[in-house]
DNA sequence: ATTATCTATAGATCTATAGATAATGC
DNA sequence: ATTATCTATAGATCTATAGATAATGC
């Protein structure tokens, strides 16, 4: 029963941690509090003393989240094309546990909790933010409509290509999708 | 007290068409089945007269929310820019509960009940095959790497503009990827 | 006589809290 | 002395079932 106030911090953020991943597996009400705190090798007792509620841990756990996919956020404007093969690809897809929560969570952040849909609410913008600057297209407008276009079908083909259950199907929505965002990516498309 | 076997008939469906708009508004493990049977004016205890289980009801319900959609795909040959038009929409945004199951029970969908996914997966199937056929591109390839991204693009839109916050951006992500979806339908692409 | 629905409840599970235990840190 | 975690449990809620009630239909 170790407990310095280090040690508290570090299993503050495993919890946090190990939530974030179970949330996007199983929804945000699909894992109780006390299956979270026994697969951080904890008790349902201690919870209280690191979260006001539960609600408190989901929006934590949510930004952290986000954070983790910071790094592919980043690549949209260093390696634009790269960063499409990455988000729309099967090894995206089995990975729900450490994948994008803004598609695995679409669904649950409509429903409920504030805070999360803030923090929802912000990524989503600086994601289209950074894909329109990433645009070959010359016209800004079009810079917006395209990227509105290229993230709903990067989020949507994820969605979908979990909830089928046909591989072949799941695969073809992948990489149609891809190659036309690739093409949309790389070519100037400024006809009206 | 009212029960005849014509009355029981219609007491079933009541109850599956409720389901079939509760699990959509609030997810599929969002409502109990006391409250769904008191929003059919009935009580918990008949609902194993209607159904073997939580579950048969599920795949039921998903069902009958699918077979309401079915005038929209069949819209999508008959008017493929009205349907569009109709699908990404602040209209269908705004009602979860009688819109598109295949947008608003995504990731539900991907965590759960097997008969309820493999009704998922044909439909998504047969929409793709709609949509490609709609498509005015000539190459066979072409017409069904379009049609993944498009209907990615409706299932991410709709999604997304639901879960953020911003009715702003909500509206941007819905206009931006229904300009480009247009565009798509309207133009032969052919260049590689 | 059968059966569709009702009331009531058993058993499981979930959030949140109370009180005990044992290590930290003044 | 304080506090991080533990065991135990209260109270709420959920699925599923048992038995009562009253209308249907042979």
């Amino acid at each position: 029963m170790g407990h310095s106030q280090a040690e508290k911090i570090a299993t503050h953020q495993r919890i946090v941690s190990i939530a974030a991943k179970r949330f996007r597996e199983r929804g945000i009400d699909g894992i109780s509090i006390a299956d979270l705190m026994k697969d951080a090798s904890l008790t349902v007792g201690g919870f209280y003393k690191h979260f006001a509620s539960r609600e408190e841990l989901v929006a934590e756990a949510f930004e952290h989240a986000l954070r983790d996919s910071e790094p592919w956020q980043a690549a949209i404007s260093t390696a634009p094309r790269q960063a499409m093969r990455t988000y729309i690809s099967e090894t995206h897809r089995d990975d729900v546990a450490s994948g994008c929560p803004i598609s695995a969570l679409a669904n649950d952040i409509s429903r409920g909790n504030d805070d999360a849909r803030e923090i929802y609410t912000n990524y989503v913008r600086r994601s289209l933010d950074l894909i329109a600057k990433a645009l070959p297209t010359e016209d800004s407008s079009s810079k917006r409509t395209e990227a509105a276009l290229i993230y709903s079908a990067c989020v949507g083909s994820i969605a979908l290509s979990r909830a089928v259950s046909d591989p072949k199907l799941s695969k073809q929505i992948l990489d149609g999708a891809l190659t036309q965002v690739l093409e949309l990516l790389s070519t100037k498309r400024s006809r009206k």
